[in-house]
DNA sequence: CGGGCATTTGAAGCTGATCAAAATCAGTGG
DNA sequence: CCACTGATTTTGATCAGCTTCAAATGCCCG
């Protein structure tokens, strides 16, 4: 059993815990999924139409993304992956799926095979109801992002889209919400907010110009963060980190 | 053990069916869950933010809408919910929700206490894979529909509403894809799409004089649905009806 | 040092929002 | 049955935000 692997299933394990209670044996089974790494360049899909695919992966390390291919070559992305993510969950119910899953950075993945995730879950009640909390905690952030895209302004979506990174990246101890690292260009920020990278470009330049924060080489400083949850409307809630048992 | 409420759990049974094999033993789990049917005007809020609900409602008949709520007061709805869906399913792993269900025209819907729910997933492995399942399908339209917000002009989201909620009703025989009742006025349509009421009307103008479709009290009515479909570029595995078993 | 990608800036055009008002319709009570 | 009321639909005019197109600059890496 690789290191990377077993760090990789214990930062899952702890994204788990952070919504739903498991004992010690439900935990040890979550840690001896099987799985192994793979280190993969940028661009690289893991996923796409088409492809039936026997694993889920898990990040390891670095961003990955699902998005989502208009006919016309436009994408939309419709989630970020950081590690500890078991990286488009939904997978493993349905195996199919009609988008991309690919890397944004370099990345270690760990590939898991959804027959063993399926597996554990079966014999696990709890922890079958862990990964459809997990799912639905997935379903209520996509639920929330429809409602940036339809009715907030650019503004407001690129600031959202930092507060929520910077929340995220804090929650699994990689950087703070004021200082992190999100290795993307601008033209992929875009892909997420549904606006052109040029527009993106004004957005920030306005961002950085009135000292709010700056975006430089994949790394995000925050400097006036009160201002920017103000715009972005960020309520912490949203990331629904509460424990949801019954 | 009331009318209503049989008739909608096997609505609802179906619906999983569509997607997942369900044992003798386990369909009359389902079938056997427990509810209390009640007949709401529209408009009512059935879940909103700060009430945790010990109830999940199943739609018997009419509609519903899932809205979030902006600070500056617009809506914006994220799913709407027809006869046979478990609304807000996510709801029953995820308590305290920070979103609305609401009635869009007068319904009846079926409370089936989360409990119960979350008892008969703990008991059959399938039944808990099936709704798990469910949720991803959910997770995955709403994945679609930030593509549609994201990239997609107006006219392009309004015949993708159209054409995705013919199918929807055809599937569940609620009238055809070529003729079937969205009893919504056009401002909440426009909630759904992200426009405004005045823009999705022009729209509908434009599809009623090139004898595309019509949408006259609640009734929409389709002469051209190839080139409706062209428009929205729905494809029609969008809602994903294949059966899912590994 | 040079090539390719990402960022930055400018100018022009279009889509959809906003504001305002008229026309239509549904439901209510006289 | 009709007049009244409020909601919805329809249309027009104007405006702003974002896109598009184009070009210049900066930057990383071979």
């Amino acid at each position: 059993m690789n290191e990377a692997i077993r760090g990789a299933l214990s930062a899952f394990l702890r994204r788990l815990l952070l919504r739903s209670v498991l004992s010690i044996e439900e935990r040890s089974a979550v840690l001896g999924l099987p799985g192994n790494s793979m280190q993969l360049r940028s661009h690289y899909d893991v996923a796409f139409p088409g492809r039936k695919s026997e694993f889920v992966c898990l990040v390891a390390e670095g961003l990955l993304a699902r998005s989502d291919l208009g006919a016309n070559g436009a994408r939309q992305i419709t989630s970020l992956y950081i590690p500890g993510d078991m990286c488009d969950l939904i997978a493993s119910v349905l195996p199919d799926v009609s988008w991309t899953v690919a890397t944004v950075s370099s990345s270690t993945v760990v590939e898991v095979p959804r027959a063993a995730l399926l597996a554990i879950a079966a014999e696990y009640p709890a922890i079958a109801q862990a990964l459809w909390r997990d799912t639905a905690v997935d379903a209520a952030g996509l639920g929330k992002w429809i409602g940036l895209l339809g009715r907030r302004d650019a503004r407001e979506r690129v600031a959202h889209l930092f507060c929520e990174m910077g929340r995220r990246m804090e929650q699994i101890g990689a950087g703070s919400r004021w200082s992190f690292q999100l290795p993307m260009t601008q033209e992929k920020l875009g892909e997420v907010v549904g606006l052109t990278a040029v527009h993106v470009n004004r957005i920030l330049r306005a961002f950085r110009e009135t000292e709010i924060m700056t975006f430089k080489a994949g790394r995000v400083k925050v400097t006036n963060g009160r201002l920017l949850d103000e715009i972005a409307e960020f309520s912490s809630e949203y990331l629904m980190i509460p424990n949801y048992n019954l």
